[in-house]
DNA sequence: CGAGGGTATGTTAGCGTCAACACGCCGGTG
DNA sequence: CACCGGCGTGTTGACGCTAACATACCCTCG
């Protein structure tokens, strides 16, 4: 019962199918679906009759059209070839669905027309209510402004272009994080993860610890880095000036190659890039942890089978989802806008030799 | 120019705000805007001034209504956790976008309501002209069946309940796959590939090839559990009951460990299950490929950065998601509906010892 | 030179929904 | 008892777009 494949005369019931069945006009079937309080129980259960019959399902494109509001979001990401990524859209589309969003995904990778301008461009069209932009540094910094009425959350990207808030109530938004802009942002807090991975080979007795840092493009790999630095210089070591590769494991294994010899340690600013390295650092014969410790970020599921299986610092992809659907779908309020990580131990780091 | 934010007044530029700028009727920029033969050049040319200057962009959701057709297509995914998926997601977003597209993604992981049941109707709610279904063969095998009008194709997934086809001209639909039943099915070829693999192990001795199956409910590991058993089967060979995982690299290790001891060489089948199955087997001992060979299925970008380097079929995702965006939008007609796979030899297989 | 047929454009109506307003009914109050 | 206010419900119209049907015009052909 209830399975919801109504009786089959080829067209979908619509309101005023409902409305007919029930004895009412459409627009009680309306109240009824849109939960208004100013409708008799008995009524209301008339035409809840007549939609489980039905198999009633409100028509989106409709509601949209008239309310100018589709219960769409959007989320543009750039790749979905690193894990972090996947996780993301992973913890955004549980995150928006448990919420009767719907989520319409654009990949900006390798795009020939402007990347995210065109992605706002399609949204646009989408008439998404909001969209999510995921680590896409760059694209925003260029100026690229969303279309008016378009709500923003930028998720580990430095806050975009500052505007007023057009419509919404009293522009609650606590702005949460770094400079005095505008705008929603959310992310993790990959600066203090980055110190937690530096304590932690602090307390092994390691003080060459180098870095192999994201993209420049990125802002979370500058955050990282950016912890990365602070956590030596302010144990007063020296800071060797990071490798850089671009979060792929191919990239993880040519920085092996280039690591200094006095390094006895190397912070990953990824897992990806973290397994390259070990795969390089071993075809050196530099043993870890023996010889080398290895630390890389955001403890993907495949980490813990790398060899030796991988400390790193694990990212809550789920909340960091749930932070930027909620920042979308709430008005502003208390998500917190950065979310915390933990550091967690295995086989690849070890005391310095 | 033609950065397309409208002069600001608000709202969005309509139809018939063109229309008015031009100097048409609001049909004849509808006629532009779908390329209708029956314009004028000239007044072509005008109305596209029009559109420029305003900004226009039709409105999706008054569109859908007004036809019944969204251009919008769903992606039913169980999981994006598996990198297989992750790239099937993103071959599937690139091929929708390259064709004006949009993507709605519907992850059924965990959900408490009927998996794909209840992401047909959050789909059937959304109005998506078609559905794509990775890799969920128990979910549809359950008799879910997808809402009427929902052009369906299957990748990697036995084909569904069988249907007429309802519209549509001639039911060109050139059924590829295994049985008699009617549908649209798209996938790797995963029986060769696994057949490539053993003939590759063939080749350098081994004759004790055991497998780490994937869970009983996906397709694509029983084909490829296939492939395996006919490849043995062909040459003579004892086919030992497969081991059996859940695509993780925890499933792998832990394989690894009841890996028996005849055993030179192992397929499994993917590259996750693969990597844990290298650390498994380092942890007893066992070098690789010295004293087993290991196969993978996938050849995700990281599996060249394995220890050793993992031999692995290479599946193109990327002509398997365009086969099935192909699929839905395109009338059935040319698209393979078999994709196929090449064996990527790298470090992890060597010569029976 | 009038009929016939093509071409470019305009007019009408309605897709399913909901905001705004209108209506009738009831109980309470002055 | 007339009036008021709240409540449950119905009516109307419009969101932006396009299918189907007009209409106006020009060219060709018998």
């Amino acid at each position: 019962m209830g399975s919801g494949a109504g009786s089959g005369d080829g067209r979908r019931a619509s309101m005023a199918d409902v409305a007919v069945r029930a004895g009412v006009s459409g627009q009680t079937v309306s109240r009824v679906v849109n939960r208004s309080p100013r409708v008799d129980p008995d009524t209301r259960r008339r035409v809840e009759a007549a939609m489980a019959d039905l198999g009633y399902r409100p028509h989106r494109a409709a509601r949209a059209l008239r309310t100018g509001r589709s219960q769409t979001i959007g989320l543009i990401v750039s790749t979905l070839a690193t894990v972090g990524n996947s996780r993301m859209l992973q913890a955004v589309s549980d995150a928006a669905a448990s919420r009767g969003l719907a989520l319409v995904v654009v990949t900006v990778s390798g795009r020939a027309d402007g990347g995210v301008a065109g992605a706002f461009e399609r949204l646009g069209d989408q008439g998404v209510d909001g969209a999510i932009v995921l680590n896409e540094a760059t694209l925003l910094a260029r100026g690229v402004v969303p279309p008016v009425g378009l709500r923003l959350v930028v998720v580990d990207t430095p806050v975009p272009h500052p505007r007023a808030s057009s419509g919404g109530p009293g522009a609650t938004a606590a702005d949460g994080s770094a400079s005095g802009t505008r705008g929603t942002a959310v992310q993790t807090d990959h600066a203090t993860g980055a110190r937690l991975a530096i304590e932690h080979l602090f307390a092994l007795g390691h003080t060459r610890i180098r870095h192999l840092a994201g993209p420049s493009t990125s802002f979370a790999a500058a955050e990282r880095e950016r912890g990365w630095r602070e956590a030596l210089a302010g144990a007063g070591l020296e800071v060797v000036e990071p490798l850089r590769g671009e979060w792929t494991s191919s990239a993880g294994f040519r920085a092996a190659g280039m690591l200094d010899a006095d390094a006895t340690a190397v912070f990953c600013a990824n897992d990806q890039m973290a397994l390259g390295m070990l795969r390089g650092l071993a075809q050196r014969g530099l043993d870890v942890p023996g010889r080398v410790s290895v630390v890389g970020f955001d403890d993907v599921s495949d980490a813990r089978d790398f060899r030796p299986p991988l400390t790193t610092v694990r990212q809550d992809f789920d909340a960091l989802g749930e932070a930027a659907v909620a920042a979308l779908a709430d008005d502003a309020s208390g998500v917190p806008a950065i979310i915390p990580v933990r550091l967690i131990e295995r086989a690849s780091t070890g005391p310095v030799p």
